[in-house]
DNA sequence: ATAACCGGCCA
DNA sequence: TGGCTGGTTAT
């Protein structure tokens, strides 16, 4: 098999000058940078514990959530103190329903079809009317006030897209809001699946 | 020499329109910028703060090693107040070109001159096809994978392939596919692979 | 204590 | 949709 773990990373080091950069490998970027921090501490080994920056860069690459939980399968190879990193991010609304959400409203998730933030996640809070916020600031401030913004007001009278059935509904077009030129043959957003048929993929995947 | 301090900015302000970049001066193009943005707020006095904004870019175009020593030549002209940085930061990338970026693209450096983070400098990395990147890993990932959410080029005959759910993780995409529309007549980067050991690898062939 | 990253919000 | 912002984590 070839692995990555076949790279001699000791012998790249010395081999490949610092300028010399290969931007494949983030693994070496993280041992050349590590040897130039040691580098200001006379005295000490140079020594690049290669075994801990992988485990660094693993753990980066691993999701937090996962990161969090058991050490993945490969730890044997690692066999380095877990990091012990903190909880995630406090703002994520991705993962889970807000608490701040009151009970009969819900959720939706677009994924950004185009543009620089492709593949991106917005999410969309719905209330029992069918009206919808595009953040959470949104709801809190129409919560408080009662008063729908202007840009928000029901655009869709027909009360059965509310409902909580109305989460079958797979492809949605923007109510035709946009005053610019919307391409109309195709959708701007892709609707993700209720949870259970989501596929092998999980949130997390996507950025 | 023509130094930085000898220009009147609040004369280029009111002298040079907005579209009319003048591409040597950051400090120019930060207020120019600062005062689009208050545009947006009428009723709102135009007023940027020349001194501060100079301070800080000032600030960040020192190096560091300058910076934590005796105030440079220079810093009777400015005539504020040194920032007082302590020593022993690490980190600082900001006044060099960073060694893993390919030799054509481009570093644009924007200071922020609103909100809690004011002065900051943010990074951003340009390809030569002018796609610009947010961060350093959203610049390897592109490299690696070769995949870019685009805008401009091919309004995909199949969107349901551009879903990030049938796309699967960033860091995930199989090695040398090399799928689609790869057959630019520029070349993409190409990896300095000594021995062309591997082509891109998944994170997970180290287990 | 800075820098990088990136989710969220808004124009 | 993209840019700006700011919380959060990494260094």
């Amino acid at each position: 098999m070839i692995g990555r773990s076949e790279i001699d990373y000791e012998v790249f080091l010395d081999c490949t000058p610092l300028h010399n950069y290969v931007p494949n490998d983030p693994i070496l970027e993280a041992m050349q940078n590590q040897r130039k921090r040691l580098k200001s501490f006379e005295g000490k080994s140079s020594q690049v514990d290669e075994a801990s920056v992988k485990q660094r860069f693993h753990a980066h690459q691993t999701p937090r959530e996962n990161r969090d939980k058991v050490p993945a399968v490969a730890s044997d190879q690692l066999l380095v103190a877990q990091p012990e990193t903190k909880a995630g991010h406090k703002g994520r609304l991705h993962d889970e329903r807000p608490s701040w959400l009151p009970p009969d409203w819900h959720v939706e998730k677009e994924t950004r079809l185009q543009g620089k933030k492709a593949g991106y996640l917005d999410s969309f809070f719905v209330d029992p009317m069918g009206n919808r916020f595009r953040s959470k600031k949104k709801v809190l401030s129409f919560l408080q006030t009662e008063v729908l913004p202007r840009r928000t007001a029901n655009k869709n009278p027909n009360p059965a897209m509310a409902n909580g059935a109305g989460e079958g509904g797979r492809w949605k077009t923007p109510a035709g809001s946009s005053s610019r030129n919307l391409a109309m043959d195709e959708p701007r957003f892709c609707r993700l699946a209720p949870e259970g048929t989501l596929g092998p993929h999980t949130l997390d995947e996507i950025e």
